[in-house]
DNA sequence: CTGAAAGCGCTAACAT
DNA sequence: ATGTTAGCGCTTTCAG
């Protein structure tokens, strides 16, 4: 079939002898309408294969009911969960959403919020990306008044909205968790220190440390980024401390996996050895051999707080300026990969 | 600050004292213009922090620039490799990427047909969910003149083009490697037959059996979905055969992990007592003990091809309609989980 | 190389 | 309950 001229409320108004203004009511159901004349016109659009054109439509009420949602990268357990949480409530609210992923580069995601922007998202959630460098790029929609949440990699200076777990407390929860199991060497193996999220769960480790008396050795921090690459290399350089290390508290799940799998290969006994503690709770925690304790992460909550909050915001019912930040409950799930002593590991 | 008027290009104009039409010129770098005007142009347009109002644009030029793609799920390692693929093509043509995914349902699929068609986008890719029941959606695309390119799961009858790879040949290749490790009594874990990609798979492991002279047996067929549970549940129903089934080929890597471990729990060994095979490479493959031996299927390629094949044919160069069907190469990766017979398995 | 002017399809006063 | 009308900001002929 051939591409034929769009049908416009001007061709049901007049096709039904109605004014435009009419049409354009009763496929907004405005109330308003009477409901005879509503139907004849939903009948006819469909019949005639109508379909708004948004163009115009924002084009004339200057709002666009879209939602922006900018993410570090999309092959992410934590991330989809968020996704899905942030989905449900803005689809539920009637928000289109608009997902944009930054591959964990600052330049990309510049780029991203740049063109969120463009697009006129009514609201835009985020979290940053691992090498970003400020919020500048953000700056913009805050000047137009486009409300921003942050969550997960967040900088909590300036008074943004964001929403995260207590990362200072899930790190000293994993590591007092090893050094309840008798674990005295225990590496870390983190990212950046610079984004929150790793700094405040180091500083959780190194204070559940400090309260046991086990001094701080830097040589026992592996900072690297969350590849697969990593993994290996950061479980190769466990295996050249001397002495061996009892226990690694991995800042995320994959990464851990993959470490795991090294050291196992390098004739390593998880957890006789060295016992390991993840970060997220991936799907993958019951997948690997032996099952991996990690701190639960709850992204779909993550993602359905925050999209509350600004759907909330959007629509005049809440403000989140008042909020400065929410913190979405978490804790430690023990499974075999850090179990030295003989305790009933919780079920799954 | 405060919710300012948007700039617009008559502020523009009137601010240098030119018309709106050569400001317009200007901004989409028509060669036309002079260097000197559109320099000035560009100069206060980003002082004056205007933005391009996509609304009027497209409203205007009666094309969005947009291209959607529709997934059945984002959680998946494929599916994310597809992205990524369609994202690099799409991304260098220029185009922006709506993302909708169905969660698998048809009934979200066919809203998602319905919205991106709203949103008018220039083009689609699309993957039917796993009860998608007909393409009814995805005919007001080809009415309006919309080009449709499909992938992996894809309904071949019409004339659609199609991005898929060879089935039912990796199908056959798994069986076939299976039975050269001497199993006999191999289960096929597969879903909805219905589905191509599922069936056609289906149809290499029979015809695979065949050839070596193997009688199917159709109670070694276990259908189901492809969740977590899923995998549980077929792996308890293997352990109810008997005899034992001596190898499993499982048309998802996720299904099949989980299957291997909870087959593991019961004291299976494997690949000793069942050899498994997965399909799609995902990274799992090599984080579970032991690692997985699977199809390779490069969405990366899947999803370049598809969106190389859209693009071209929304720029006018190449033409679709004349395409049906578009086979990615895919290949074997052999690993420990169906190595019965001592062969050197590939690297990683 | 630049300008004038006519819409793209819709919404929201303001009327009736 | 319905109609009239003035734009929303841009692109694109057609004229200079």
């Amino acid at each position: 079939m051939q591409k034929d001229k769009e049908v416009t409320i001007y061709d049901l108004a007049s096709a039904l002898n109605l004014s435009i203004a009419t049409v354009s009511r009763a496929l907004k159901n405005d109330p308003v309408v009477n409901k005879q004349t509503k139907k004849k016109i939903f009948d006819l659009a469909e019949k005639m294969e109508y379909r708004t054109n948004h163009f115009a439509r924002n084009l004339r009420s200057q709002h666009t009911n879209t939602i922006g949602i900018i993410v570090h990268e999309l092959n992410s357990n934590f991330i989809n969960s968020v996704l899905a949480g942030v989905e449900k409530v803005t689809t539920e609210a009637g928000y289109d959403l608009i997902i944009a992923h930054s591959s964990e580069s600052y330049i990309k995601e510049v780029a991203n919020a740049k063109n969120l922007f463009e697009k006129r998202v009514d609201g835009l959630i985020a979290s940053l990306s691992f090498d970003s460098k400020n919020l500048d790029h953000f700056k913009v929609f805050k000047d137009r008044g486009v409300p921003v949440i942050f969550f997960d990699r967040v900088e909590q200076e300036g008074n943004n909205t964001v929403v995260i777990i207590d990362n200072y407390k899930c790190g000293y929860l994993a590591t007092q968790h090893l050094i309840e199991q008798n674990c005295k060497r225990i590496v870390h193996i983190t990212s950046s220190l610079k984004r929150n999220v790793y700094s405040d769960r180091f500083k959780g480790y190194r204070d559940a440390l400090f309260d046991n008396a086990i001094p701080y050795d830097e040589n026992l921090l592996i900072i690297n980024d969350l590849s697969e690459r990593a993994g290996i290399e950061s479980a190769m350089q466990i295996l050249k401390i001397d002495p061996l290390p009892d226990a690694a508290f991995i800042t995320n799940d994959f990464v851990a996996a993959v470490c795991m799998r090294t050291l196992k290969e390098n004739g390593i006994r998880i957890p006789e050895d060295i016992a390991i503690v993840g970060f997220n709770n991936d799907a993958i925690c019951t997948l690997v051999e032996p099952s991996l304790t990690t701190i639960n992460y709850p992204g779909i909550d993550v993602g359905e707080v925050a999209a509350r909050n600004l759907v909330n915001h959007l629509k005049g019912i809440g403000n989140i300026q008042n909020t400065n930040t929410i913190i979405i409950r978490s804790n430690l799930i023990i499974r075999k990969s850090s179990l030295k002593k003989e305790v009933a590991p919780e079920k799954n």
